[in-house]
DNA sequence: TTGCTCCATGTAAGCGCTTTCGTCTGACCG
DNA sequence: CGGTCAGACGAAAGCGCTTACATGGAGCAA
């Protein structure tokens, strides 16, 4: 395409390619006058280098570091049928921090799936184990065993902890802070006995938080358990609820995640149940399903887009020596709707004002 | 890292490293024995190019189409605060779309974010205007003219058809067919007066939606007109609706998005507007807000994994030299809720069975 | 057998950079 | 004023591949 070289711009301005590449690289003293005659020619042709031609003369002598200007951003461990799980690793928001950080320092960011069955048989694409890639940052599924990558290049594990046995550093969102909020949100409305609603099964996130829960709830003094729904046989949580005497229930439920919260609220209601004047519900996670539930959800957003900012940011510094922490804790935000209001008994009307949503 | 070359892999092999280069890249006859024994040897050592140096050699008879093996995902024309657009331009099942058939295609994904003013500047990343990409899939915001890229690679757009002046192919969801299949639905459980609720403002895919609906409403001579809400002043469309004697209001909605749809749904709540018994309600996205608000929301959910792998499907083609046409439109799904439900006076208690929403 | 063709393979010339090494210039010291 | 040294720059050797071109041997016709 660009037809022209380091060599044509060194005709130009009347020096070598050495001192254009020295320019360029800003590596070695040059002197001002040539070094602002050879950027002047450079600008004027709209000039930029090969970077093939660059990174392939580079190999001679291992540099540190950023030889690509590239880092791969890698998913992995999900399961054939993938696109369920999209959903919950690729956020948006998460997305765009790591662009803007990259951005920043000039990276580029190449995506990839990669199935757990790829990572076990260590089969990648061959433009990651070809080093195309500076660093990688890993979001990998739970259970995922992500060490293999680290051959390859500096690895970042990006997200909430997960049972990944990862020699790497990690930087994740600090669920202990949300359930503390929302706990004490909980606590501050008069709201004495409060439940956690999680499901069966080995999902590490959601007992990660209800672990917490019991701490805080204990540290607090308050009445409080852990339930766990069948996903099978659905005899949801609300009719177990309106089963038991008024006294016995619960005044306040957070729900392991913003969709169990809502799942929650939408059962409850066909049960008769009020909420917030019989019951307030808390979620996790800031998600639309929560701000779109009647009531609007009272929830804890992690801040994603920072994870993916000290993400890049912890690798880049990985990338170039530095030393860095093991593990880099994101915090997040307590959004406080309707659905959470005073415990009943602690006076105030929740129903004084109408119920409103954030503009579209 | 690795420092075995392909003429390491020729000496091992017994042969030259022009011949490994050949079996290697197989654009040239090779002997079956010898080709088996360097494919051979090549497996033995984990032998894997540098593709840093293949292109640079490639480049000397400038070849068709593949040269780097990688394609730019860009999406442009974002506002200075670029996170609020990031949620209406990456959509994960998009993106899950294109890097499914991207893998299958062996291509790597870059992904950019770049501001209008970056794009009208023309002042590009490194890497993009280096040509280290073999085709561009551009998602440009609304307005943006996205020609510039055109003299980088091979260009597709994706996503719905806006006023972005291109001459580039485009594979984009198909508005109408939604627009149609939600009118339809309605006409269907005996609505005869629908109306159309969207926002003021140039929002291009609003106003085609809008558009799509007076003509389809026509067709089927029902009665129905499109009512834009103020964003500013905040009267809502519902109070003006119970304002008009019930014979006036329309027996169903559609809202411009589900976001729009689901604050109807509140703000109608508010004023004791019952739904789907006194009017029903329909979204436009498939989104989580829809699924989660009370009543769930029947909507239209575009198949927008599809349109990635359309998109890169379309892209490679272009590469490839192939001919390709210059618009795709992908369908989607009209995902029947309880928030729509027969028109009054047509018979059938909407109301018989409880409200459920999908599992977590 | 000779001469020709054809095809598999080897040889070597780059692709566009980076970097080592050596030269040259000028400053500075004795 | 000669010697020394440091600093700026150019010459040129690759980085690991691809491919035009050279080569040599097999196959075949005469």
């Amino acid at each position: 395409m660009s037809k022209v070289s380091i060599s044509d711009i060194a005709r130009l301005a009347g020096t070598s390619s050495a001192t254009v590449s020295r320019v360029l690289s800003g590596r070695t003293y040059v002197s001002p006058g040539i070094a602002e005659r050879v950027r002047e020619v450079v600008r004027k042709n709209g000039f930029v280098m090969n970077s093939s031609a660059s990174v392939l003369a580079r190999r001679r002598s291992p540099r540190e570091g950023l030889v690509h200007r590239a880092i791969a951003l890698i998913f992995c461990g999900l399961k054939p049928a993938h696109l369920a799980d999209v959903n919950t690793l690729l956020r948006p928001d998460l997305q765009a921090g790591i662009q803007e950080a990259a951005a920043e320092r000039d990276l580029a960011v190449s995506t990839w799936f990669l199935r757990q069955d790829q990572v076990a048989a260590g089969s990648f694409p061959a433009a990651i184990s070809r080093n195309q890639f500076d660093g990688i940052l890993l979001k990998p599924a739970a259970g995922q065993n992500a060490d293999i990558f680290g051959k390859i290049a500096p690895c970042i594990i990006l997200g909430a902890r997960q049972q990944v046995a990862c020699r790497f550093p990690v930087v994740e969102v600090d669920n202990d802070l949300g359930i503390d909020a929302l706990v004490e949100h909980l606590y501050g409305l008069g709201h004495r006995h409060i439940e956690f609603l999680t499901r069966r099964g080995p999902h590490v996130p959601f007992q990660e938080r209800a672990a917490r829960f019991m701490v805080r709830v204990e540290q607090l003094g308050l009445k409080g358990c852990v339930v766990a729904e069948e996903t099978e046989s659905y005899e949801s949580y609300a009719q177990e609820f309106i089963r038991r005497p008024v006294g016995e229930r619960p005044t306040a439920i957070i729900g392991a995640s913003d969709l169990r919260a809502v799942r929650a609220i939408h059962d409850l209601f066909n049960q008769q149940v009020r909420i917030p004047l019989d019951v307030s519900v808390a979620g996790f996670d800031g998600s639309d399903a929560g701000m779109a539930v009647h009531p609007p959800l009272t929830t804890w957003a992690p801040n994603w887009a920072e994870v993916g900012r000290q993400g890049v940011r912890v690798l880049f510094d990985r990338m170039v020596g530095k030393d860095v922490p093991t593990r880099t804790l994101i915090g997040g935000e307590l959004i406080v709707r309707t659905s959470t209001a005073s415990s009943p008994g602690a006076g105030l009307d929740p129903n004084s004002s109408p119920i409103q949503i954030e503009s579209t």
